[in-house]
RNA sequence: UGCCUGGUAGCUCAGCGGUAGAGCAGGUGGCUGUUAACCACUUUGUCGCAGGUUCGAAUCCUGCCCGGGCAGCCA
């Protein structure tokens, strides 16, 4: 007897004697003389059709059989006389495994996405849910296919770090002192006899130890998880997320630039070849034009357009923003999505903005304005790439370094790289959420995380 | 963190000053190679929490808690 997934069974060419499957129950219909179960295993998103014959011994039972239970059956696989499937099981056998009473929270009716948050240690037995997360897994796997064909090298980058990137202050703190940190002053608190002899944070980024791995591998990626504690309300923010950061030495902005842009197309296509019975669903609940769209991004080259570029189409728009356009400071997210939403109506990267609102490693560009910055934007997401050229020149990155109020003793290491066969080089960050967002059609990172961390919310 | 919006049955929601409703789920019976099955009957509620106004509050007011949207921060 051969134990099988239902992923594999539905996929048979021909009848199968003596298979054996385990799943979970997602609907029963009892008649006179037979009961139709559907179960369902997670490998894919249809169910399996078992028949259950009156005369079955184990049909004593079929009352347990609820929505929800697991099972074990056997039996023969058979085409299906009724529409609807091509094979269905009829069970020689079946065996409740664990029982589920009436209070399972998951119906045959269709939930709402809030409803399945609060209950995420079931919500992945649903359809939807079900299909996000195979879709993320194969997203995953097409991220290191895409990477690996190209010889980058993974890195992994710590998540434990002292350095706080850019001195954004938003950082979770790792710390084994007890007690004394409840108070909002830490000024008493002498970290030199916390575990790691000085303050230490989970990594909001791990760009500066990619550019070290960068400079001996030439092309690297990390694609780990990554933490921000600012306190963002939003459907695309979340405290704890996943993020893909290549990192290229002999790279400038336009290499840059073609390397983000063939990631986001190389993860469309895949996920077009291999989830289409996901994407389905989705274009179905969730958003009726998804496939559309994501054909439409493959066919089109991203439009390119510099910073200034972008604020003067803002200005002719004609178009009454709340928050003005005005050169010098970020764009909004209204301006973003217009530019992608309404004016290009296709992925857009902006790039080449002003030195003042960018960090302190961003190449500056001749003019001594702007520096080599890009982003991506999406229809519907706004950002989902952000990256730069990163400053080569130790000479340069000195003085951002007074600009930027930053110590140069702390970054010691990053200096030595310019110091030591330095080399041009750049790279970017994909958000991986918010890449499955664009892909599914899912408005809320929160829905394509498996336990979403926010603020004030860290269940499970 | 700010602004907006919501919290009523297990789920989705109606009721918006006169004392609790519908559909679905659950239960019972029937019917059927069914498939978000169907038909009939039927159970279920501190109306988020606390206070206030009122003869009377799910409904109006205040505070708090929780959800959602938008903005900022960004991926």
């Amino acid at each position: 007897m051969e134990k099988l997934l239902v992923k594999e069974i539905l996929s048979c060419q021909s009848p199968y004697k003596n298979v054996r499957v385990e799943g979970w129950v997602r609907t029963r219909r009892d008649s006179k003389t037979f009961s139709f179960i559907e179960i369902n295993d997670g490998s894919c998103l249809k169910n399996l059709q078992i028949i259950i014959d009156v005369t079955l011994s184990d049909y004593t039972n079929i009352n347990q059989l609820t929505t929800g239970s697991s099972v074990a059956v056997f039996g023969k696989l058979v085409e299906s006389v009724g529409k609807g499937q091509k094979w269905e099981l009829q069970a020689d056998g079946i065996k409740l495994i664990g029982a589920s009473d009436t209070s399972y929270p998951l119906q045959k009716k269709g939930h709402s996405q809030e409803f399945l948050r609060d209950i995420a240690h079931l919500r992945p037995r649903s359809n939807i849910f079900g299909c996000i997360f195979r879709l993320r897994n194969r997203l995953s796997y097409a991220v290191h296919n895409f990477f690996q064909e190209r010889n980058f090298i993974l890195v992994h980058t710590p998540i434990i770090t002292a350095s706080d990137c850019e001195g954004a202050g938003e950082l979770f703190r790792v710390t084994t002192i007890n007690g004394k940190l409840n108070g909002i002053e830490d000024n008493g608190i002498d970290y030199s006899k916390d575990f790691f002899a000085r303050p230490t944070y989970l990594t909001v980024s791990g760009q500066l130890e990619a550019e070290i791995f960068a400079s001996a591998f030439t092309k690297v990626y990390t694609f780990g998880p990554t933490f921000r504690a600012e306190n963002s309300n939003t459907s695309r923010h979340a405290s704890e997320f996943w993020m893909i950061e290549p990192e290229m030495a002999f790279c400038d902005l336009e290499g840059n630039m073609d390397m983000a842009e063939s990631l986001v197309k190389y993860l469309v296509q895949d996920t077009l070849v291999n989830c289409d019975e996901d994407l389905q669903l989705f274009t179905r609940f969730i958003d009726k034009d998804l496939l559309k769209r994501l054909n439409f991004v493959l066919d089109k080259p991203f439009e390119r357009i510099t910073y200034s570029d972008a604020v003067n189409i803002l200005k002719k728009s004609g178009q009454k923003f709340k928050f003005p356009v005005s050169y010098g400071s970020n764009l909004q997210s209204e301006h973003e999505r217009f530019l992608t939403e309404k004016h290009f109506k296709r992925p857009v990267t902006v790039f080449n903005y002003p030195r003042a609102i960018k960090p302190f490693y961003m190449r500056l560009n001749e003019n001594g304005k702007t520096v080599r910055a890009m982003d991506v934007l999406v229809p519907g997401i706004g950002e989902i790439v952000g990256g730069s050229q990163r400053e080569e020149r130790l000479d340069v990155l000195l003085d951002n370094f007074k600009t930027h109020h930053l110590d140069p003793k702390e970054y010691w290491w990053y200096l030595e790289l310019r110091k030591y066969g330095t080399v041009p080089h750049s790279g970017f960050g994909l958000g991986f959420e918010r890449m499955l967002m664009f892909l599914t059609g899912i408005p809320n990172i929160r829905d394509v995380i498996p336990f979403p961390r926010t603020p004030g919310s860290a269940d499970f």
